[in-house]
RNA sequence: GCCAGCGUAGCUCAGCUGGUAGAGCUACUGAUUUGUAAUCAGUGGGUCGGGGGUUCGAGUCCCUCCGCUGGCUCCA
């Protein structure tokens, strides 16, 4: 007998091996129709893997989390399938599922998206069959022998252990594979190839190149057609469109992935440091500028020279090397080095919005994401072992208090020591319990990325989520042991000794260019007044009203407002739909009646007009939306 | 840098298998003086991304360079 406990605890037996689908039969038919796979003691398993001791088991239906990636990884196979049924010589490499679908890169001919149709056509055929997928447990030889022919599999059986080598087989099609799969390929109700892209195999430039095909995969067509909707709504928010239609930046063939900004992106710009700084301010940063171009030894004292080389853009200057900043960090150092420092100094936060150039390759490219300039937040905060905690603290409460300001949430990433670093044990230990009890105190879900922090030093990352649910890694705490180091920077204790001090690079809005796309997405463009380029905009009726219509502008701009006027002889009609399409947050209609009684109608961008606002309340409210940074206008 | 796709007026786009470039919006001019998402008419605007080639003839075919987009790699 077999003992079943399912998760509400109940307990069924079972004469002999029941697999997780004569379990689903047993309670019924509706649930085994729609079961993907079973969990056995917390591992997910085949629904058809047989279940030979007593043991705690979930059902997984199409309603389950997994349920979607096991799906997907199926799909992926499918496609393969059909890229083998069409393309006789092609080689399958590997096949992940990734956040919203699945690729699998395969050594072929180069495809094109016009490709897809016939590939997606084949796949349905082999959906449509509802061909079982079939689990095969091998031996290394066998699958070696197998795989003889093909270089890729070979590589990576090899590297398999002997006892652990599964394959799948869906009809003719055979693929190495760990599982798990759904029951047959009828499960993939809505599947629907998304891009391709050439890959190296092993992500190694030295390698072949692949082809990457990327799709996606849903349990229905429905929910296919709402991924479809989100991917065009994300196209329309596109921030390069958005950006151009707004007038707020542009780029140009002669400063390639450096960004122009224009009038209204300044203002855009300005709004964001100005809160920026006031902030900072309030939260005890002094902020500092350090030059654009630096000397070579300085790049060689902090290790740039040797480490970042071939990003960094180099001149020469009487006859010296130098090198525009890549990063703020040196010239920070200098500044601290300036004089002896006391621990009664300390912490020391010292603030920079500083212009990097970084030479990115030029594929990589891409609007305000992603430039070869840019202006970091940056921080480098100095402080004694004993204050890292509460000024790591202190950053994150910082960095929730700005991000939430634009109703942006975010979510922690923690990085521990990589494979290659600097420093002691010790010194390490110190850091990165420094960082985990301030991320305790803080007591918001963390996520740990072993080995992924930087060769000097452990780091906090913080990913800002957008309206679209998108992430976005934006700041980030870098605890670094090396520059202090290499620039023998110390203060002096308590005890009149020379102690090196502890610090940390920190960004809040990481890139401000990027940010402000970001931002750009986040908004679709409908900026909450407070950041609005333009705030207001001033519609007169009729040429006759315009110099009264001027007169409320000049009162406008007397508080600060950011105002326009539309005086074109134009239909009304016409200047309320070209505000409307500017996203310009308040239209007001200027005429006869509203000069009379001291009044205005107010147009918001949800096309709602009020009328007869008495000009005073509308200003009083315009006020109390900037100075309280409203995200939604009330009005 | 690599793979794929794309590049026609300021913007959005049309231009079939090669036969000497077109629309709407914008801009400008005139009329209209407008009450909440495009008033009407007229005018201007392009060495079809650059260069080279094939051809009697190239926006269209080929080569090459540049740029853009999506990925790879890297990262803020």
């Amino acid at each position: 007998m077999i003992n079943i406990t399912l998760p509400d605890g109940s307990i069924k037996e079972f004469p002999n091996s029941p697999t997780g689908a004569d379990i689903a039969k047993s309670i019924s038919e509706g649930l085994f129709r729609n079961c993907v796979a079973v969990e056995i003691d917390g591992e997910i398993k085949d629904l058809n893997c047989k279940i030979e001791k007593d043991a705690r088991v979930r059902l997984i239906t199409t309603k389950d989390k997994d349920a979607l990636g096991i799906m997907r990884h199926s799909a992926a196979h499918v496609m393969a399938h059909a890229i083998l049924c069409l393309y006789k010589q092609a080689k399958l490499t590997i096949g992940p599922i990734i956040e919203d679908g699945f690729y699998y890169d395969i050594d072929m001919e180069p495809v094109s998206q016009e490709d897809f149709l016939k590939i997606e056509a084949e796949m349905q055929k082999i959906i449509k069959a509802k061909l079982p997928f079939a689990r095969k447990e091998i031996g290394k030889k066998e699958a070696l022998e197998f795989y003889k022919e093909d270089p890729y599999k070979t590589e990576l059986i090899s590297e398999l252990e002997d006892g652990t080598i599964s394959f799948y087989s869906q009809g003719d099609f055979t693929d190495l594979c760990r599982g798990p799969h759904v029951p047959h390929t009828g499960f993939i109700e809505a599947v629907q190839l998304t891009k391709v892209s050439g890959a190296y195999w092993r992500a190694d430039q030295k390698n072949d190149q692949l082809q990457r095909i990327y799709g996606t995969a849903f349990f229905s067509q429905k929910e296919l057609k709402a991924y479809m909707r989100f991917l065009e709504e994300a196209k329309k928010r596109n921030h390069r469109k958005v950006g151009a239609v707004l007038d707020l930046f542009s780029f140009h063939d002669e400063a390639r992935g450096m960004p122009f900004f224009h009038a209204k992106g300044m203002e855009i710009w300005n709004t964001l440091l100005d809160f920026w700084r006031k902030e900072h301010k309030k939260a005890g940063y002094i902020e500092t500028k350090t030059p654009l171009i630096l000397n070579r030894k300085l790049w060689e004292k902090s290790g740039h020279w040797e480490n970042y080389r071939e990003n960094m853009y180099t001149t020469k200057i009487d006859e010296e090397d130098y090198a525009i900043k890549p990063m703020n960090c040196p010239g920070g150092m200098l500044l601290y080095g300036l004089k002896p420092r006391s621990y009664k100094d300390l912490p020391i936060r010292a603030a920079e919005i500083g212009l990097v150039h970084r030479h990115e390759l030029s594929g990589v490219l891409s609007g305000l994401f992603r430039v070869r300039a840019f202006h970091q937040d940056d921080a480098h905060i100095f402080m004694t072992e004993a204050q890292i905690h509460d000024e790591i603290l202190g950053v994150l409460r910082f960095a929730e208090k700005i991000y939430s300001t634009f109703g942006l949430d975010f979510h922690l990433e923690l990085s521990t020591r990589p494979e290659q670093f600097i420093g002691t044990d010790e010194q390490w230990e110190t850091a990165t319990s420094g960082l985990e009890a301030a991320l305790k105190i803080y007591n918001k879900e963390y996520k740990i990325n072993e080995k992924d922090g930087a060769f000097y030093g452990p780091k906090i990352d913080m990913h800002i989520e957008d309206a679209l649910g998108r992430t976005w890694q934006c700041g980030t705490i870098q605890l670094d042991m090396s520059l202090p180091e290499r620039f023998d920077l110390s203060y002096i204790d308590n005890r009149n000794e020379k102690v090196r001090p502890i610090m940390i690079h920190r960004v809040i809005y990481g890139s401000v260019e990027r940010f402000l796309g970001i931002l750009i997405e986040h908004f679709a463009g409908r900026f909450p007044l407070w950041l609005s380029p333009v705030q207001i905009i001033i519609l007169p009726i009729n040429d006759e009203i315009i110099p009264y219509a001027e007169k409320v502008k000049a009162e406008f701009e007397n508080k600060n407002f950011k105002v326009e006027i539309d005086k074109r002889t134009e239909s009304l009609n016409k200047k309320v739909r070209n505000a409307q399409i500017n996203k310009i947050p308040l239209i007001v209609t200027i005429g006869a009646k509203e000069k009379e009684a001291d009044t205005l109608s107010v147009r918001t961008l949800d096309g709602k007009v009020k009328y007869g606002i008495a000009k005073k309340e509308f200003i009083d409210k315009v006020i109390d939306n900037i100075s309280d940074k409203n995200l939604k206008l009330i009005f």
